[in-house]
DNA sequence: GTATGACCTAGAGCTGACTCTAGGTCAAGG
DNA sequence: CCTTGACCTAGAGTCAGCTCTAGGTCATAC
């Protein structure tokens, strides 16, 4: 039996688990790298858990936490933000406005992101529109050109 | 008067501007140093013309390009691929298909990245909407809490 | 004639977010 | 025993995309 698979094992029923570094990883899509490296810049509320060994054992919570973390990641959010939410969280309640507060300034973010890339989807849109035009109509037909050429 | 009033003026009417790096870089948004980059890195599907002097001099076709290239890259396309459409550009017609292929791709890869947006932005979202139900019940009500806590 | 300010080149430096290396522990299998 | 493989730490390296520095030119303003 692998450590892995003593690790997974033993007495982690649903809502229990217990997983080591490589499980996390795979079950976060981070790199068993990444999740030491978040653990060292303080990503988590509190560190991950250890076992006899010194083992890092994530449970359910943590990996709840990392989902978090990859979807705010994700949406570009920088790492010092997460750590900023990651103490709140720590910091048990009591914190709330604050950490709305950085979630609504996120979720404000986002929404400007998402109108960014539709502005920038609509002008590839058209110009995928011209080209496919110009080529349906069988070919030389400049749309734009710089000084003598086309783009 | 200026280096770059001089610049401004002359015999530039509408549709034949000649600008300096200063007011290109006023125009697109990009600093003086990207745009020395970008022509350094081939952005550019000829490099841009010169003045007597050596100087950069910008026309409206150069500004127009920028405005697409800062398109791009808003949208995560890399300095290679918009390299690649650059050449694309330079080779003149004949390359139409390749040219749609990268913009249809790149589509694509707005088009996910919308979608992966709009997740996280759910996500976001509906912790936003709990916080502040918690925040207008009153007060103490843990909605998920690191073993023992609040997040 | 000198100070100012925009421009030039070549190349070094920076930032954020990883990613990898070196050197080591520890448990299970053969 | 010894190999294998997953884990550990501290710290170095990487990559993209700028950003800045050093050292210089040139034209206008005082």
């Amino acid at each position: 039996m692998t450590q892995s698979a003593a690790a997974a094992a033993g007495t982690a029923g649903p809502g229990d688990v217990r997983l080591t570094i490589g499980q996390a990883a795979e079950r976060s899509g981070l790199s068993v790298h990444a999740l030491r490296f978040y653990e060292r810049e303080g990503l988590f509320p509190s560190p991950v858990q250890r076992d006899a060994g010194g083992r890092r054992v994530y449970s359910d919570w943590d990996i709840e936490w990392l989902e978090l973390c990859t979807r705010l990641r994700g949406s570009g959010m920088p790492l010092p933000a997460i750590r900023r939410y990651a103490t709140l969280v720590a910091a048990g309640t009591g914190n709330e406005a604050e950490r709305l507060g950085l979630l609504r300034r996120h979720q404000a973010e986002i929404t400007s992101q998402i109108a960014d890339l539709s502005g920038c989807l609509e002008i590839i849109s058209f110009k995928v529109k011209l080209y496919e035009e110009r080529m349906a109509a069988g070919g030389p037909d400049p749309i734009w050109v710089p000084p003598g050429q086309t783009s």
